[in-house]
DNA sequence: CTAGTTGCAAAGAGTTTGCATGGCG
DNA sequence: CGCCATGCAAACTCTTTGCAACTAG
């Protein structure tokens, strides 16, 4: 796969990168590579290819029907566990000390192995957290 | 919603607590309930009216189209922190002390509250690892 | 030239919905 | 009896696929 460098997964890759860790939609991506003609097709065909090759995640958002896809193509961004804002959507990577630290704590206290690519952890970021805060009073 | 217990619902709620913390499908719990007489469509429609009252959990999994859904129906289930073992799909819970450690940790260290019931975290289990081993071997 | 890639449209899969019927309270 | 829930089938949405045309190497 990924044989050929053609000229619409060119566009795409670099639309990926301008968007790391980023939660997209295939449409979403369809509808911005529109303009600059690629197919939807092409763009689910690549977006499959690279969940193969590790480079992206797939998953869903609670109650949503599509799938949103992560991009992160480098191996830092593989390699870090991923925190999730479920309010504004924001994705950060952990500490690595903080998060060795807990994978080794699970390790230990329930004899399961943490896969940093595939977990992601929710909850409400700190900005968010102030937002309702300040709504409240 | 839920006003009236009806039969179908009656045989579909009792379905669920006996797959307490499983990971289904909506076809999957369908067809087990074909034979009592529900239909395809009272199974989603039951299935959303938990998840509104957060009783059950609805995600996906890496690489397939279906959600799954995952019933906590009791407080405490929906309190703990999960752990879902990608190789044979067996799902626990954390031990209560290690979670608020963790949860602590992040708060701190990452200024993030984390949400337990919206998180999973996702990895090889004991046995699994065993199993590996074994086959290595 | 050969094999990978694209675009289009059609097929698929899972889920949702409209409407008439039936059942709970 | 009134309202909610059900069943069925049709509608929908997102995604995948077959196939012919195209293009990178």
């Amino acid at each position: 796969m990924a044989k050929y460098e053609t000229k619409q997964r060119k566009v795409f890759l670099e639309y990926l990168s301008k968007h790391l860790d980023e939660q997209l939609t295939a449409i979403q991506i369809a509808d911005d590579l529109k303009s600059s003609g690629i197919s939807r097709s092409a763009v689910y065909r690549n977006l499959s290819d690279l969940e193969l090759e590790k480079k992206i995640h797939k998953y869903n958002k609670e109650g949503s029907r599509e799938m949103y896809y992560r991009y992160s193509g480098d191996a830092e961004c593989r390699d870090a566990l991923h925190l999730s804002c479920t309010e504004c959507g924001c994705t950060f990577h952990m500490d690595q000390e903080t998060a060795d630290n807990i994978i080794g704590r699970i390790a230990r206290s329930e004899q399961f192995v943490v896969d940093k690519q595939e977990t992601v952890i929710y909850g409400i970021c700190i900005n968010c957290l102030k937002k309702r805060k300040r709504n409240v009073l």
